[in-house]
DNA sequence: TATGAATGAGCCTTCATTCAT
DNA sequence: GATGAATGAAGGCTCATTCAT
């Protein structure tokens, strides 16, 4: 009915919801940029290319459009994440994971560095005393979405014997935060060389040849 | 200095430095509570005691206010890591760190956790857009500080042969790491037991037993 | 005129002229409920069934739509006192008015207790600054007309020698004053008594017994 | 400290409680002319020679501005017509009060008939929607209070054989709406002959002289 | 003809900041 | 130096009204 091929025109989003993603769109670009109280719904309208009032027609009110959007962005983010996390399953059962484990690293911490990632934490944050759930429910959209997957692939990999026997959850914890907690200090290292001391330090805690702990006996 | 002993008078504060004392106190107390935006000049005037104009005799605005109040708490945050970390100075040459290790941890994690330390880092991340600075001002005062310290002793640790030899700065990071990381994923965890676990990886990773990796032969 | 059979179909009303009534009907329903500002021709069309481009399809604006609701409001409040005033025409010229008088009053207290007439009257003078006519014409469709209805009543019965020699119109605004004056007051009086009560009073004043002003000689 | 003699010099007013009144009557004079709705704030500011803030430092929003404006002026309308009904209180026991009614209903026209009473009236009840309480309000310090004082002077009257015995209030009320129900079939009328014309229809009916009512027997 | 969507204009309210005391 | 009062500027939100279907 007319928004099955409109936008294929290379108008302007004319389906209902292209038009409702369009001001989600604008608003998390808008927002990003300057901050939510810094953010006025005009500008949100001139990014959307709509009207004020259309705004308005979409989105409740300024602090639904704020969530919205940064829940939005978040669940791009996070599945982002996610296919790089999944690509750990292509890891042979019978094969070093050294590299996979690198691989993974170095394309979490890209995304971890582009901007949609960085604005999605700090918007997330930003506003906890605003907007009272949404840190947590960002969190649950990357952060936690993340580690069960990583747990998964490790939990796989520790009973293929390519790792130590350990819990999942917190050796994903452990892999996740030596890979970006150094950007905490270094925000702008080299994310290869962060990855690869990452992975460096995590098989030597995590890798199958490490029985009670070493230097202990 | 006219602050030694004027507040000995039981009144509010009376010495010019004091009352700004006062005011940044109470700014930071607001801010905690509600963010920038959400604040306005009369209630920090209110919680420091003060008319709003006197607010404005001490700080220029309310961006000033803003960024010194986040600075002094950020500067009494890292000072207490900092004094939390400098107790390993008293980890003798010939010990076995471990246990000194876990109490840093244990210590930094429960900073890690209160109120004033998660309001440096939410406020200083929050208006990045607003102030520039702020955010990295803040991580050099607390985060650069604790890991320049902990790389110190570490480094130290490694001399005597506690730890296998490695460059003291990623290794700090990762301890750190490994101590806050999983708190992204279980804010509520048991402090103790993160801080054993971080403790366990990291020794598993850095201890002087090392050798090669394990594993790779 | 279209409307005769059109609203038989069951369904809303069909036919132009029905679909006209309809959506004034319920704008006057709003507008009562609401007042002017407080209602938008959103909630008109809700009320009335229709989309909101319905009601400017039928009615130029919103202004138009207050003064047609109201206007036709004020007509069948007028309309049915019309019918109370005229059933005076039953009493006999032999007979003494005091009943007739009494059931007259009783019945137009009703009246103007129910909504429909207080929320002319109500909705007729507020908006006096936006509609300068309007008062005016409401009260050309409500109170002229029942005075001029009811000075040809006085009229008659003055002519039968049932009432003293008077002039009607000032003799009916008595009468009218009398009968309605005290609701002011006591809005929730018993409208019996009320009516009784002023009864009373006019035929003291007006009644044929009185030759000059009692108590002057 | 200032504000003793300071309206004295002819500047605007500079007492807090004169600052106050001077956008209370601004805002009754705007309210007036316009109407609740067509009225903004930024507008009474204007009118009382303030910035529009300020109007917000005396009154916390425009509705309180509206009651506030309002109720005052009702005051000062019942007062005026307070002192109108007083001064019956100078007719002699033994003196025939035809005049001094006359007097009263005259004076009483003519504040019924000046701007501010109508303005009070028309405000008060145009609203009712949005300010619930307020037309009863508004009728407590007009109405109420003149059918009060007028019903005691009546009623002393009664007591020393000048008019018939009676109930004071329904004969206040009869009184009242005599004298002010024509205005609302001839607002133009002459105050001087409604008000002759009311006394004489008032004294026919609760006059001394009326034993039962004429025509009864 | 009836409707969903879009828009231009306007208004209340808040707040950082500055005088005058 | 400290305060009460005043203000200029700005932004969220609503709504009457009009296209395009």
């Amino acid at each position: 009915m007319g928004s099955e091929v409109s936008t294929g025109a290379g108008r302007k989003a004319r389906g209902r919801e292209d038009r409702r993603q369009a001001i989600l769109d604008g608003a998390f670009a808008v927002f990003a940029r300057q901050g939510y109280a810094q953010t006025c719904v005009q500008e949100v309208a001139r990014e959307a290319g709509v009207a004020k009032p259309t705004v308005y027609n979409h989105l409740a009110d300024k602090e639904s459009l704020y969530r919205e959007a940064v829940e939005a962005a978040a669940d791009r983010v996070g599945a982002r994440c996610l296919a790089v996390v999944d690509a750990l399953r292509e890891v042979a059962a019978d094969t070093d994971p050294e590299e996979g484990l690198r691989t993974v690293g170095r394309e979490l911490l890209r995304i971890c560095h582009d901007e949609e990632a960085r604005a999605v934490q700090r918007l997330a944050g930003a506003e906890a005393a605003r907007f009272p759930g949404l840190e947590a429910s960002a969190r649950e959209r990357t952060a936690l979405r993340i580690r069960s997957a990583l747990a998964d692939r490790l939990a796989r990999l520790a009973l293929a014997g390519r790792l130590r026997p350990c819990e999942p959850e917190p050796a994903a914890e452990h892999f996740l935060a030596l890979l970006t907690g150094p950007l905490e200090y270094r925000p702008d290292a080299d994310p290869d060389a962060l990855a690869e001391a990452a992975v460096d330090v995590f098989l030597r805690a995590y890798g199958p040849g490490a029985g009670p702990r070493p230097g202990l006996g």
